[in-house]
DNA sequence: CGTAGTATTGAAACGGATCAATATCTGTGG
DNA sequence: CCACAGATATTGATCCGTTTCAATACTACG
């Protein structure tokens, strides 16, 4: 098993078709590589530098049955960690890329540790890894991007850093989840 | 905190449009209702005739920290949960309708338990209660199923039940998971 | 400074959404 | 047992947004 320490990783799938497909994106105090009967089923790789804890099953699993407090901590994380993605899911159902799009951002800036500066998001991903993640084409993350950032919602400082223009307009599209 | 005993339940979330999406279905052996700080996030209801096991939530913690093997078994059971739900995401990435409804019949056959002929699976749930899960359009779940009906990949016995008729073919849209 | 990877923008085609009409099923009471 | 009503499901026609294909711009790295 393994916990983010710092930095952002992408775990994704290899899809028989030979395409792959963003799971999730993997940020500090999350943890992954929990496998399935000792077979991992997703690849993790690092997006920034990153540094992890790597805890090996066995004295993980002894850990837990000798101290039943940690494991039940360990045990309300996964839960949460099972509710995210299933909100995660509502979000994916919704067909209106600019609307995926806020939400993931929203998402991202619930994550963002490092606020360099108040309503500046950090996207540390590409936009292919973005669009991989959505369901959509990286055209069209990128025009979604370009009408959020027409009409005054959002603003780019740089390709992977965004701001927040119009708060309000932002949350609505966020609204539905 | 409760587990199926039989039957299917279906998990919902209200949105703040009014719109119901649901986030997952609920198949004997399946639990539900581990809240949020004491507060539900989701909406259960039942769509076939369903017993349950109730369990408080002291006892229940209680029980764990008393027995650790007991919550062990059960963290095994929500990881598992968990990764369950992120392949489930990577289903709704799926831009074709009947690409979609094939992957969830295949979902629904894993977890029919009463199986009344070979290859055969009972759908309980609604076109709509589909459409939903699926966030696509009933129309279009109904057009899918049609689509498939035709090319004579599957065949509907009723309403509720499937036949897999093309297994080849069928597996052939399944594959991308 | 140049090149390969990454991102944006444009035009056309396809597929699902929407609106609307029709069909089928389910349960209820006559 | 049948007829009816309300919910559920199918089918059709049109519209809209995303995909696709293609060209161009940007960025980062050697």
């Amino acid at each position: 098993m393994f916990i983010v320490a710092s930095g952002v990783m992408k775990s994704f799938r290899e899809l028989p078709s030979g395409k792959r497909r963003i799971a999730t994106f993997l940020f500090p105090e999350d943890i992954f590589g929990l496998a399935e009967n000792g077979r991992y089923v997703n690849t993790a790789q690092a997006i920034t530098d990153v540094t992890l804890y790597r805890i090996p099953f066995d004295p993980l699993e002894r850990l837990f049955l000798e101290d039943s407090h940690l494991q039940l901590q360990f045990l309300c994380k996964v839960t949460h960690a099972l509710r995210q993605t299933q909100r995660q899911k509502i979000v994916l159902t919704r067909r209106d890329a600019a609307g995926r799009v806020a939400m993931f951002l929203s998402m991202l800036e619930r994550r963002t540790v490092d606020a360099p500066v108040l309503s500046t998001i950090s996207v540390p991903m590409s936009r292919s890894d973005m669009a991989s993640y959505l369901g959509l084409t990286l055209e069209s993350v990128s025009r979604a991007t370009a009408a959020l950032t027409r009409c005054r919602t959002i603003a780019f400082v740089d390709r992977h850093t965004v701001r927040i223009v119009d708060r309000a307009r932002f949350n609505k599209l966020v609204a539905d989840v």
